[in-house]
DNA sequence: TATAAGGTTAATTTTTGGTTAATTTTTTGA
DNA sequence: TCAAAAAATTAACCAAAAATTAACCTTATA
């Protein structure tokens, strides 16, 4: 009896274990009806979720927790949602935070506006429930969180140890200069994020210095040409930038 | 009477059973939200977590049992994080339970002071759960490594033995200084991981003395010098530190 | 207080790799 | 289908980083 009980234990531990770790996302959004139906239906997908209709008290939140993923409306009463995205674009602690824009247009011009502020995706108003929570797991899918373990894998061919400063393509280590690994990690902890020349500059140099953007083509090519058969995952969003797609 | 005997024996029997997983994580932060996200995360990762709000309850349980790890903020109200930490790195009983530090302010200063004090890692708040978590099992595996002897060999020609300050190569003992023993403690205990110089500095020194990162390299040339073919180990990585590679 | 040991600095040489600019190829839209 | 724009490629140049060397402090100790 006693046996049967322990054996249980052990077992639904190990369930527990191996289910997918809980995921805590935020929702910033105005319109009380859409919050809470957005949150009701991510809850239901197995998400931690917290609403929040003003910029301000989500700043609140921020300060105690950093969620796993952030989903923007556009459109606020007491702060732009583009400022917003900026502001946590430029913060290193939040800046690997995927971010979800709810926009109310469906203008290429928007998109490509949030695209450039950071936005790793973006759904249009009217927008089903259900597409949502499909993006942000697409979204969260992507992403494979790098943190604490330093290790990262593109397209499970290519892995990428942050601590070590190592890659490695299939086992075989291949040796990148400093800047060349910076950009690969800067693309690489936000998959399928495009990011400019100009952002990739100031990641690696900041403000300081100057340098035509052209220089990152050169690195790109470096990279491409060490990196061999995964340097397919290195894409070039025309006008735009780079970005990692697996 | 029965009850404890029942009770001794799930216990052990579970130990048995999940040998690697049976961690005792104990927390403790006086924010009881944060507190509780904690504890979520930890045990939906499959560990056991017990919390805490006051360092006066922790220290009742730590006459009872003793964690696996404990995770401890630096703010607390009825005592100070730092004293805590001081107290059981001093006891011989919990001297060897790692700690992560959570601290509020991301200053540089802390963190040094918190490591010397003998925390392992530290967090600083606003942090994601997930990176906690990550960092627990980061710091258990690297527990693991560690334990037992207190020796290491690096490409099996060079052994250092951290107790007795000794290294060797093929049997061959050779005379570092304390300066250039402690580089190589650094980098062995953590292969393959690289160090700025400033961060070699920051373990050697703290962050009271200021020095040109200049003289790590002599230092590292010195090193080299003494340890002759082992010194192929130490390891450049242009434009961001040291290493030892294997 | 003289001495030795070890840490630091500074100056010089060597090496590496980041930047530029010129050229070719590819993409896109009129 | 053609012209313009953007990206890829290539090689030369040069500046930054590391290695090396020697001289100079600092501290502990006899």
């Amino acid at each position: 009896m006693i046996a049967t009980r322990i054996r249980k234990g052990i077992i639904k531990k190990t369930e527990e274990a191996q289910s997918p770790m809980a995921t805590l996302i935020a929702i910033v959004d105005d319109e009380p009806d859409i919050l809470e139906l957005v949150l009701i239906h991510l809850k239901k997908s197995g998400f931690l979720a917290e609403g929040f209709l003003e910029a301000e008290k989500f700043f609140k939140f921020l300060e105690k927790r950093i969620p796993d993923l952030i989903i923007l409306d556009l459109m606020l009463p007491d702060t732009d949602g583009l400022d917003v995205c900026k502001f946590l674009k430029s913060k290193e602690k939040y800046s690997s935070v995927p971010i979800i824009m709810l926009t109310a247009k469906a203008e290429e011009t928007d998109k490509i506006i949030g695209l450039e502020l950071g936005a790793d995706d973006y759904v249009t108003k009217p927008f089903s429930p259900k597409e949502l929570v499909a993006r942000v797991k697409a979204v969260l899918r992507r992403q494979k969180k790098v943190e604490g373990t330093g290790i990262t894998t593109v397209g499970n061919q290519l892995t990428i140890d942050f601590e070590k400063y190592e890659v490695r393509i299939k086992d075989k280590t291949v040796d990148l200069t400093a800047t060349e690994f910076k950009i690969l990690k800067l693309l690489s902890t936000r998959k399928g994020r495009v990011f400019s020349r100009d952002e990739i500059l100031d990641f690696l140099w900041g403000h300081e210095k100057v340098v035509i953007d052209r220089t990152i083509d050169v690195h790109i090519r470096h990279l491409r040409e060490k990196l061999g058969s995964a340097s397919m995952f290195i894409k070039n969003v025309r006008g735009i930038g780079y970005k990692i797609d697996e």
